[in-house]
DNA sequence: ATTAAATTCAAACGATCGTTTAAATACAAG
DNA sequence: CTTGTATTTAAACGATCGTTTGAATTTAAT
């Protein structure tokens, strides 16, 4: 079965760099391909040219390995999330655009870019109990602060309104940067590209515009 | 490690349903929850209370019976958004309103709901290898018809843009439905609601507003 | 060179994985 | 009841799982 089918062996050889970051990087990969239960402790070892028991020895567990994989991405991107929304909010500039631009971007533009985003996009849908220690780092936090800002916005929608809709902007984040089947959407566009879009999106999808009858009312 | 904890015991009395449907609905159920790989062949049949050699008797596989699961539900979502697809295009109604609302409809509105739901949210996140057959049965069809649909109600965007911001609704969809974190963004409200606001979403980040700049300037 | 700490190693642990086998049971038709 | 088919069962298969052990090796400081 395909699916079942062994260890593929490596087609490049081993990185240069030392036994915590191969770990580290192997793991990535593998987690973003598979999600945790999919990725095997011997499978991380092999790819990373290391014995089985340096991941115990470096990080404790197959889990706590993963959560140094979590952390080393997502931690600078809430941290330049947080540090972009406080600056719109110092230059008093909280459109909704500005409040998306700083969740957004972080993603697509962080020194190091593809894996980042990948990772993002598939945290997001592994199991509440593999997550969970992740979202008491602060994940959740940051959502929050963005919902009070996107909130602010729109004084007139209601609050359960603003959340939903950001949760609708972080799914399409999700599914434009994990990329689980490009057979279904083709390749994706490149960053940039695809940031603009989404942005867009998002911020169109946020404003209550008027109804297209009314449009046309005003045309008239 | 709570990751790897023994399997809990069911805490609820055994359907009375034939074996088949038995497995089928074991089966849903723990992919939702942890995916392919998260999901063992033991768990399920513990939680259909059939023996384990029951599952390769009846469905072949592991890999089978998913096939299977996800036939159940997601087949008459498809057929269901192809049959609403073509009675807009019978009564010359293409908006994209009109056309996301029968792309989503079927989701949330079926005899299935809840299940069919989360299933259709957490196949999109699977790897590759595991739902390639699903997509051989006729889902990217659908969602192929449905972009040529959207880009018709706007000739005057690019086909790569149509198809991303389909990706995009594709994405809120997703993570509403799959609900993979409830401590994020609190409990999910009612379908008509999720439905509702997903819809208008979606409209409003496909129709190619006017800028806000250039909407002050008509008001002026 | 000697010592001590840090790291890597081969090997094995018990547990669980998906799957298979062959016997036991249930069931329907004659 | 007898026969034959359909289904369920207990038991075991080899493979892989995450983790642990203790010795070998490397590294750095004296």
């Amino acid at each position: 079965m395909s699916v079942n089918s062994p260890r593929k062996p490596r087609e490049v050889r081993c990185e240069t760099k030392d036994t915590q970051t191969r770990l580290l990087n192997a793991a990535e990969a593998l987690f973003i391909d598979a999600g945790y239960a999919g990725m095997s402790a011997r499978g991380i070892a092999d790819r990373a040219c290391v014995n089985i028991a340096a991941m115990a020895y470096h990080f404790g567990s197959k889990q706590g390995l993963l959560e140094a994989v979590l952390i080393r991405r997502i931690a600078p991107i809430n941290t330049s999330r947080r540090r972009r929304l406080e600056a719109v909010h110092e230059r008093r500039a909280e459109s909704i655009r500005a409040i998306l631009h700083a969740f957004l971007w972080p993603v697509f533009f962080n020194e190091h870019e593809a894996p980042a985003r990948r990772l993002m996009g598939r945290v997001m849908t592994e199991p509440a109990e593999v997550i969970e220690p992740l979202l008491n780092l602060g994940f959740s936090d940051v959502i929050e602060q963005f919902v009070v800002a996107a909130a602010a916005c729109f004084p007139k929608q209601d609050r359960a309104l603003i959340v939903q809709k950001f949760s609708f902007v972080v799914g399409a984040l999700n599914l434009t940067v994990l990329r689980p089947s490009e057979h279904i959407f083709g390749p994706a566009p490149a960053a940039e590209v695809s940031f603009d879009r989404l942005l867009n999106f998002s911020v169109d999808g946020f404003q209550q515009w008027p109804s297209l009858s009314d449009v046309n009312k005003d045309m008239a």
